[in-house]
DNA sequence: TGATACATGTAAGGGGTTACATGATTTC
DNA sequence: GAAATCATGTAACCCCTTACATGTATCA
């Protein structure tokens, strides 16, 4: 899938691997990662399959780039991805869950910090996706008003991570209630 | 982090690899799940830490079992991982937000199927999770009454993906909205 | 008669993390 | 003077998925 990725951000222009972890930081973060390594390997991959090319920049005072463009073949595979439906949900894993549900032996005190260490974590997450990340994505949709479909879809990513943390916010209030009263 | 999924569910009692593996089906599947195959692989590698020990029980039409208890060493390694607060989010991937992120290009009846696809899918799960999970946890309470604490923190998790499926259905329906009307 | 449940395992390959290596420039 | 930014890459290791192998009993 960091395949897709890659091929995503390159279908808007040429870029380099460093450039590629940058945005993905900046707009997918709460959805997708990926490390500069994995990044760079990938790169080669889909360079070795003919769905980008590259070149290398040489620059002054700075580190030279290896810049990638998208291919004809690359932009078919992406738009064939984009186009074919998921019909099963990805599994996922959450470790803070699987530590809760064996927590029973623990103490009450440790307990309810755990859950309010929790709920701190996903307040500052909340808050940098409404305010960073919301002012990404607006500024886009001024500067470039033909994407303006792709910062409607960009948006509608970021307001998942919105309602999905303040519902994870919610719970963990009513599991410290619930654990403060009855554990 | 299945070794700990492992100790703790070893920690109720000695049962086999195929035991634990149904027993995650029914019980952490929405946050954390491995195949059998994994399964055996890391028991083997529990063994060879003396976190666990086995033996090979013999069955009449059935095949032989390999029934693993946790040892005092497993005991203290997993007490130690739950006391242990979790000082980050772990970061997850959801193929489909991903996939959304770059779909600008689609159709717009592609686009809304795919999210009333994903809206039965989540629907779904909710249900399952509202009917079959809470009767398990529920029946356990019943049955098991010095289980009372691990029942509360099972309800717990429940309760969590309860609240998320119903927050991602929200969001879904808020999300086909604005794509009918602005995409 | 074919699929499913029971039951355990190995092997190959994919994807990911961590650590290491290099080296100039800029910022505190 | 130390840390961060820019910039790319390799190597070791770990975890996970998929496929394969084996064999009985039960159920539709």
């Amino acid at each position: 899938m960091l395949k897709y990725a890659l091929l995503g951000f390159l279908n808007y222009g040429p870029m380099s691997g460093y450039d590629l972890k940058q945005l993905m930081d900046q707009s997918t973060a709460n959805f997708w990662h990926a490390k500069l390594s994995q990044i760079y390997v990938t790169l080669k991959a889909l360079e070795a399959e003919d769905m980008i090319t590259s070149s290398a920049v040489t620059q002054e005072s700075r580190p030279d780039r290896r810049v990638y463009s998208i291919t004809a073949k690359g932009k078919a595979d992406l738009s064939k991805w984009v186009n074919t439906p998921d019909l099963e949900i990805a599994q996922s894993k959450e470790p803070f869950l699987l530590k809760l549900f064996f927590s029973a032996q623990i103490s009450k005190e440790n307990l309810l910090s755990q859950l309010r260490i929790q709920r701190d974590l996903h307040q500052k997450i909340l808050e940098r996706n409404k305010t960073e990340l919301a002012a990404v994505i607006a500024q886009t949709t001024e500067q470039a008003p033909h994407l303006k479909k792709d910062a409607l879809l960009w948006e509608a990513t970021r307001r998942s991570g919105e309602i999905i943390d303040e519902a994870i916010i919610r719970w963990l209030d009513e599991t410290i209630e619930i654990i403060n009263k009855e554990f």
